[in-house]
DNA sequence: CGTATTTGACCCGCGC
DNA sequence: GCGCGGGTCAAATACG
C-alpha cells in the first residue's frame, strides 16, 4: 500500500460541496509517524474503497496532500503542518558561517532545507493576513521561480534571541491566497501584548509591507482573529467545534505532536477529500 | 533620531 | 566541482 508523505500544501474548499461528493469518503483513519513527527495517514479501505483510484490520481498530481481545516469559510482558508521528511540524512557536519560570529549574540543557525525544523505552513487570505499577535519584522524578500510573486521573509521582533521566522508568498494558483510559512515555529517568549505587538509593526496608520503588497487589501487593518485576540473558546481550543450536530475541525495552527494526537483521536468518522480547481481537500468530520 | 523597510550582495545547500 | 536557487545580511533609505 502506498502511503503518502504530507509535505505538499493543497487547497480546500466547503464541507458542504465536500458532502455532496460521498463517493470520495474514506475512513477511519490511519497513520504512521517516527519519532517526532506524523510522517503519513491514509484510509485503512484504501485498497477496497472502488474509488481509490480518483484519490491516486489526485495523488499522483498533488502528493502528499494536506488535510483542510476550515470547512465554514466561503473563502478557503486552511491550516497545514509540514512535517520534516521521513528519511533524514545523518547530519553532516556544518561548514564554519562565514559571516563574523559574534559571541555574545551568536547567528541563528541555518537548517538544510529539507531539515528545517518545526515547519508550518498556513493559507490565509488578505483578510486575515495581519491577523497575527506576534510582532514581525521584515529582513528579505526574494523572487521565487515559477511564481510571479516574490516571498517576504519576516523575524520575530518582539525578543531579541527569538528565533521564530516566517515566510509570505502569495500563491500562485490563487493570488488572493497566502501562503504563510513559519519556521523556527516556537518563540522563546510569551506572547507580546497587544500594544506591544503592534509597536514596531507599524510604521504609521499605512499599511504594513505585507498588507501594502496585497492588492485590493482593506482598509480595515486591524481585522484580528479571535485567536490571535487570545480569546480562546474551550471547543475552539480542542481543535473541534460544533455545527449542524456535526463536530468539525477549525482553522487552528497545530504542533507536529498535537497533529499527530488528532489523527491517532480520528478513529471515528470520515474524512472527505475533494479535488476543485486545480485543489485536493480534505475535511474530518467527527459523528 | 530611532526604527522599519528596501534591496543588492553574499552565503550555502542541493542537484546534476 | 559547478551552478542554481533560496535564505540571510547589512547598508541605504523611508518614515514618524
Amino acid at each position: 500500500m502506498e502511503k503518502w508523505d504530507l509535505q505538499a500544501v493543497v487547497g480546500g474548499s466547503s464541507i458542504n460541496d465536500a458532502m455532496e461528493n460521498p463517493q470520495l469518503s474514506f475512513g477511519p483513519w490511519s497513520f504512521q509517524q517516527d519519532e517526532h513527527h506524523l510522517t503519513s495517514f491514509f484510509p485503512e479501505n484504501f485498497e477496497t474503497n472502488p474509488n481509490v483510484l480518483d484519490l491516486d490520481e489526485l495523488g499522483e498530481l498533488y502528493k502528499p496532500f494536506y488535510p483542510v481545516f476550515n470547512p465554514y469559510s466561503t473563502q478557503t482558508i486552511l491550516t497545514t503542518f509540514q512535517p520534516v521528511p521521513r528519511d533524514q540524512p545523518a547530519e553532516k557536519p556544518k561548514k564554519q558561517q562565514s559571516f563574523p560570529v559574534n559571541k555574545d549574540s551568536p547567528k541563528p543557525k541555518r537548517f538544510s532545507r529539507k531539515n528545517q525544523p518545526n515547519r508550518v505552513v498556513q493559507h490565509v487570505t488578505a483578510d486575515d493576513l495581519p491577523s497575527d499577535v506576534w510582532a514581525w519584522r521584515k529582513y528579505g524578500q526574494k523572487p521565487i521561480k515559477g511564481s510571479p510573486f516574490p516571498r517576504s521573509y519576516y523575524r520575530c521582533s518582539s525578543s531579541k534571541g527569538c528565533l521564530a521566522r516566517k515566510q509570505v508568498e502569495r500563491s500562485c494558483w490563487n493570488p488572493g491566497v497566502f501562503i504563510i510559512t513559519y519556521t523556527c515555529a516556537e518563540h522563546c517568549h510569551g506572547h507580546p501584548t497587544r500594544r506591544s505587538s503592534l509597536a514596531g509593526r507599524t510604521r504609521n496608520k499605512s499599511l504594513t509591507a505585507a498588507a501594502k503588497s496585497v492588492a485590493g487589501y482593506k482598509n480595515g487593518a486591524n481585522v484580528v482573529s479571535p485567536m490571535a485576540m487570545g480569546i480562546r473558546d474551550e471547543s475552539v481550543e480542542q481543535g473541534r467545534v460544533k455545527m449542524d450536530g456535526r463536530i468539525l475541525t477549525t482553522d487552528i495552527m497545530f504542533s507536529d505532536d498535537e497533529l499527530v494526537q488528532r489523527y491517532e483521536n480520528f478513529d471515528e468518522g470520515v474524512c472527505i477529500f475533494r479535488a476543485d480547481s486545480g485543489f485536493v481537500s480534505s475535511t474530518m468530520v467527527w459523528p
